[in-house]
DNA sequence: CGAAAAGTAAGGAAACTTTCCTTATTAGAG
DNA sequence: CTCTAATAAGGAAAGTTTCCTTACTTTTCG
């Protein structure tokens, strides 16, 4: 039900909202193209302009005397951080409200060092705002991906045996109250799985974003590095399941291979044991390929030709068997393939999995590979932690003018 | 983009919308009642109902003197259809845009005589409208139900081989223009698939309805009777996939099944073969169940005690091997469980496919039976067509007043 | 110098709110 | 049983908020 009755000051909060929505997605306008744009006329255009200004959320670029003056979104109003945790280590970025970069850190993983999830995060971000020249409690919101899922009940990270220290079931709790000093305000936090970023990523700024050729509000992304897992994005939104686990085919079980019992027991069985990363290496080795990791082999395979063919014919139709089910239950109209090893597999293994997969099952979505060579998770998580932002600041700027 | 702008119109248009959407939910309502509703003050709400009475979409009931007046959704402003096709026969049923059934009738299918769809539909439709009073123009939409299911795209209809008469690819358009007379309006005509009525109906009426206990807006339905079939719905909307096709398990390979290629031309194989209605036959009768059906065996079963026991279990063990990948993939709430075999099974076949599942996929998502014992799909025709009715009449409305 | 564009000011329209008044019903006291 | 006071409904008038239209001034640029 709306609470919200339909009372003028309603309206202000809409156009104020999509003021600030078009001036973040189309940069700098003047107050003349910002009514055109809204739809509303000059005079309210300035109104509104003055508000958002005085606010602090818009500022004016400098101009001479009095031509048209350019307004943008001001990127200090707030600042945002995405972080990728892999085993490895914690990448940070942190960027302004206009989403420029701002600085980029990494802080590797000591080897056998078993160190507290918070206190790394703490860290990481530390050094990360000192490069940028700002603190810690000057950050809106922080999000972090990881190759887990969050349970959205609890809160509690499931999926992930490979990250320890990252299990605490109060770690999103602590999070939110132990990453600032006592009397500063801290900023809030999203633990999010990371091929679910990705997705984001694709939706904000990859093959499906819009304006795109291939834009589109229903898909799904498959990821297949280290681990495998799939997002599903349903009319423009992420889907994360009750529990969160939306996506994790890893333990699914297949056609082809027998049916794994207890499985919350048994580690092996499912997609993972024909389309994970060792299960890849050895199939690679077997044919002839052979590198220090799957995508490697992979990679090598793509490029040798019709020598590879073997090789890839036989992945790419483990991956469809994997995909079929994906496909049957909810039929998207695209399935974006990322991660090392799919990306080492490249145009010849796309075009073998389409090929594989409109054999096994009815509907045919089209197979792409992703655009987003650099840090999909990391630009997943800048753009989600964003869209949270503008969406809180729009809400204050209403709530404080009101 | 909201291309609206915030004017003030927009908002007597929201208002006047969530009025009638509370007076068709709640019943009738005295406009002081109204006001503390939708949170508007008291004049204002007058002049809303004064505006919706003149619009002939809302009408006093007869009160004495000068007591507080009750306001309602005027039946006869609207009138929808709802048909369920099955190979047999076609039953229709009318509503008012109150809900109440105003006419229900069946139509059997002559053997050996393949009509056209659309004159059957006709001929369904006119006499249902003259049993009811009224006529086929009068009314506002109808859905049709079927076992198959339309493309969006091309408005094709696919899955549905048992269904001689229903393949034109025009039929979409004729629909909508062949029911009536010349120079008569006709009624918008939706095709829809019939597990995803039911999962409407599920959503409106049945056990995941607002208020309900098991309330929730992320649940899947699994249908199996005659054929196998899912609907999802999520965030409380439909999901109906790209081609149409979301949720058609039918030929989703399984595990433990051979896969099957080039599955345009194979029609065996995939979930169908091990969960379908001739497999399931020949299962009960190698355990010793017979009847002229497979829903029939599989109740002697839920009725014969411990003796039924190794057939149910068997199934469940079938039906969970088919359910995982929907598990896996988009992790619902809750799965309901419908159609003749599945409601033939009962409680005993629900708990041992709850403990089936949760033995070989991680999320463990709550079983329950339906509740809707009588036509389902004609009650989410039902709703369906009023839900869009509703919407439809709301805009005409704003656009009459503006 | 004149036209076009940007900014500003004033008056008006649409929608909602608050406040007050009248009228009818209802409950309780005599 | 009758009268009176409280309550609730309906309605009217005045005031707010938000936006629009129109008209005017200022500045830039050809």
């Amino acid at each position: 039900m709306d609470q919200v009755p339909g009372t003028p000051s309603l309206l202000r909060a809409i156009n104020d909202r999509t003021a600030l929505q078009l001036l973040s997605e189309q940069g700098p306008l003047t107050r003349a193209r910002l009514g055109a744009l809204t739809g509303l006329s000059k005079p309210t255009a300035t109104q509104l302009m003055d508000r958002l200004e005085a606010a602090g959320l818009v500022e004016a670029l400098p101009g001479e005397g009095r031509t048209a003056r350019l307004y943008r979104v001001r990127p200090g109003a707030a600042y945002v951080a995405g972080i990728d945790v892999t085993p490895a280590r914690l990448r940070v970025r942190l960027c302004d409200l206009t989403g420029e970069i701002i600085a980029e850190t990494s802080l590797a993983t000591p080897r056998r060092e078993v160190k507290d999830a918070v206190d790394r995060v703490r860290e990481a971000l530390t050094e990360a705002c000192a490069a940028a020249g700002i603190t810690v409690p000057q950050l809106n919101r922080v999000v972090i991906g990881l190759g887990g899922a969050p349970d959205p009940q609890t809160g509690r990270i499931r999926y992930a045996p490979h990250l320890p220290g990252w299990h605490d079931p109060n770690l999103p709790a602590r999070l939110r109250s132990e990453l600032t000093g006592q009397n500063e305000p801290d900023p809030a936090v999203d633990v999010e799985n990371d091929v679910n970023l990705a997705a984001i990523a694709e939706q904000s700024l990859g093959v499906t974003r819009k304006g795109a050729p291939l834009e589109c509000r229903d898909f799904a992304v498959l990821w297949i590095g280290d681990g495998i897992g799939a997002a599903i994005v349903i009319d423009g939104r992420l889907h994360r399941g009750y529990t969160g686990g939306a996506g994790e085919l890893g333990y699914m079980p297949v056609s082809g291979q027998p049916l794994t019992r207890n499985i919350r027991r048994n580690v092996n069985g499912g997609f993972q044991s024909i389309g994970g990363a060792p299960a890849v290496l050895k199939l690679a080795r077997s044919k002839g390929f052979s590198g220090s990791d799957a995508a490697t082999a992979v990679r090598r395979a793509a490029e040798a030709g019709p020598l590879g063919t073997p090789l890839l014919q036989e992945l790419a139709e483990r991956l469809a068997v994997g995909l079929a089910p994906l496909v049957a239950v909810i039929d998207p109209e695209l399935i974006v393939l990322t991660g090392a090893m799919l990306q080492a597999g490249g145009e010849p293994l796309r075009e073998l999995m389409t090929a594989a997969l409109h054999d096994i099952v009815i509907p045919r979505p089209k197979l792409v590979l992703s655009e987003l060579a650099e840090a999909p998770v990391l630009a997943g998580a800048i753009e989600s932690a964003l869209a949270q932002t503008k969406q809180e600041l729009f809400d204050n700027t209403r709530r404080g003018n009101r």
